[in-house]
DNA sequence: TTGAAAGCGATACCAC
DNA sequence: GTGGTATCGCTTTCAA
């Protein structure tokens, strides 16, 4: 049924010929609403059966806009990237997008250079989920007619459309956990890595801290992940006086500091340390861990972003998470496991 | 610096208009190795700059190559495709490619819808990390002069070029381990996703068993994943006799299955029980875990595929793969680690 | 219903 | 060095 190998793309035009009609005639079988005869469908279908014939989008699009979304985003290994990765990907396919990835460092050169990439590849959107792109690299993207969303970003850039987690109420609620456990001496683990998101989980725990009279030791890991954990969890319990409760801004540190403190120290876990996380990764619900933690809700994030690429208008109410200064800030989910007492030891 | 939002994509024709020169000019502008007057480049690059000019890289490339590489993938989240994608997606910039990632299930069906929307993008190539898609969609593609990657495919498609690592290697060293730990009663865990790479893993893993006049049992799980493996535990040390030592085909099982034999019946590891898995993904070498398994040098095979896919002949010799029947070989590194006893309990 | 022709944004080839 | 023109693959008028 297939012709010689032609390497080459092939093309209406090429169809057209096989087929005996015009090129018009090609195109307008594969445009829904046109209206082409039984007869000359046929004849042009068979020919493009025939030669493999595929409409260039690229090419079509070359006049409306381009349906690609880009995504931009760096570490795409961690696990919550790599879920939100996962959603975007299929829900913007669900939506007949195309999904360009950008792999980039999370340095604001790097997201520049990957935004003006997507300019040259006349996105429709961008989504930026790691790093912040410098705000008048975010202005010609505007200026372009490219829509652009950053997640999770905190310090949300004028023009740029913000979606995140509400990150102080899971901070409340993990000192409310502590306290309710007994614990006396509470400590903040963070990482080097100072992200808008993680600044703003350290600044809502010391201050809920504060406005209860307790005070937070704030221990600084290496970069974000278990290994930084780990680490830390070998100095905090060197030294003479340490904490027996924590709360750690990621999961991926928390399970490190889990390892360390049983491995290193012995600790019992949640008897002689309670430990709260925040994303709810995979691992967080293995056995080892059963790590207590907040749910980011990213299945849900991604729905919103795909609606803002979709919908014509900005989102109608009711509005699917709560909007704040031009944000859509989603409430994440307390997941209650066994790193934390129910009450105190 | 910039102007009124045109809310539309600046072309080069706008430039020109406002540079007071050709498009011509704006075109040799912007390729370089073309003649253009310092003043005339002066003035263009002014125009464009106000104007927030990017090149329309989709009508470029409407006469030479997309430079567009497209990854088929599903089961994103999974460690070693989110490692495979992160390694990918990295090596392919750095050699000038755009990545668009179709995210998709791993059946034929869907596979094949994938690659079908490779053509209607004018990927100059396709690789695909899972699934297989059928042979007449894989020539199509072909047939359109678009080169097509499979990793991992063990049944290797003809025409196809294949990626994929030693799975017979690592199951005879993973019996090997086991035999030297003293176990006597061997068993493998697999997966019900019965992929080319596991099913490859089993045969060589019995056959090497037989060899030696040993029986193995084999397990099968649910889908591949950490719960699988749990359950798994829970059933398999349920029974009269249990298996001392167990090849997991992947790491994830593995894991699962180590948390469900310690928390469920309280075996020790490697005491009670030696594990191995295969992937070397990040969390076997978690304190909690400490598993011996094989690792996949992503980051190699990444670098082939990226080599087949920019070097202009096929793969010159020496091959970074060892190369067998058309597919690039990957030898995997096996890691030792505390999950296997050194000697005979 | 059909084919011819214009146009989308960019590059290559021409004369000038 | 420069501007005009054809061309890439496609969709969309517009007449026939």
């Amino acid at each position: 049924m297939r012709e010689v190998n032609p390497k080459v793309f092939v093309s209406a035009k090429m169809v057209a010929e096989r087929a005996g009609v015009s090129r018009s005639a090609v195109s307008r079988t594969f445009t829904d609403g046109a209206s082409v005869s039984e007869e000359t469908r046929r004849k042009v279908m068979e020919a493009a059966e025939a030669l493999g014939y595929h409409v260039n989008h690229l090419a079509r699009q070359l006049r409306e806009r381009s349906n690609i979304v880009c995504l931009i985003v760096s570490d795409m290994t961690t696990p919550v990237r790599a879920g939100m990765l996962e959603s975007l990907t299929r829900k913007l396919q669900a939506a007949g997008k195309i999904t360009m990835v950008i792999n980039t460092e999370s340095n604001e050169e790097s997201v520049g250079r990957a935004l003006k990439l997507t300019l040259h590849y006349r996105a429709d959107a961008t989504v930026v989920l790691s790093g912040t792109p410098s705000s008048s690299l975010v202005h010609t993207a505007l200026a372009n007619g490219q829509q652009v969303v950053l997640i999770n970003r905190d310090d949300g850039l004028h023009g740029a459309q913000n979606v995140g987690v509400d990150n102080g109420m899971a901070a409340k609620e993990a000192l409310f956990l502590l306290r309710r456990a007994g614990c006396r001496r509470i400590g903040l683990l963070t990482s080097q890595a100072r992200t808008p998101s993680l600044l703003a989980r350290e600044r809502c725990f010391t201050a809920a801290a504060s406005a209860c009279n307790l005070e937070v030791t704030v221990f600084e890991a290496g970069p974000t992940g278990y290994r930084s954990g780990y680490e830390a969890a070998r100095r905090v319990f060197a030294r003479s006086v340490s904490p027996d409760g924590v709360f750690c801004v990621t999961d991926l540190l928390a399970l490190g500091f889990m390892d360390g403190a049983r491995q290193e120290f012995g600790l019992k876990i949640p008897e002689d340390l309670c430990v709260i996380g925040f994303d709810n990764i995979e691992q967080a619900g293995w056995e080892a861990y059963q790590l207590t933690t907040f749910e980011q809700p990213l299945d849900r994030m991604a729905g919103h972003v795909v609606d803002l690429l979709t919908l014509p208008e900005p989102l109608p109410e009711p509005l699917r998470g709560r909007q704040s200064g031009g944000a859509a800030i989603f409430e994440p989910l307390p997941v209650w496991r066994r790193s934390v007492r129910a009450k105190p030891a």
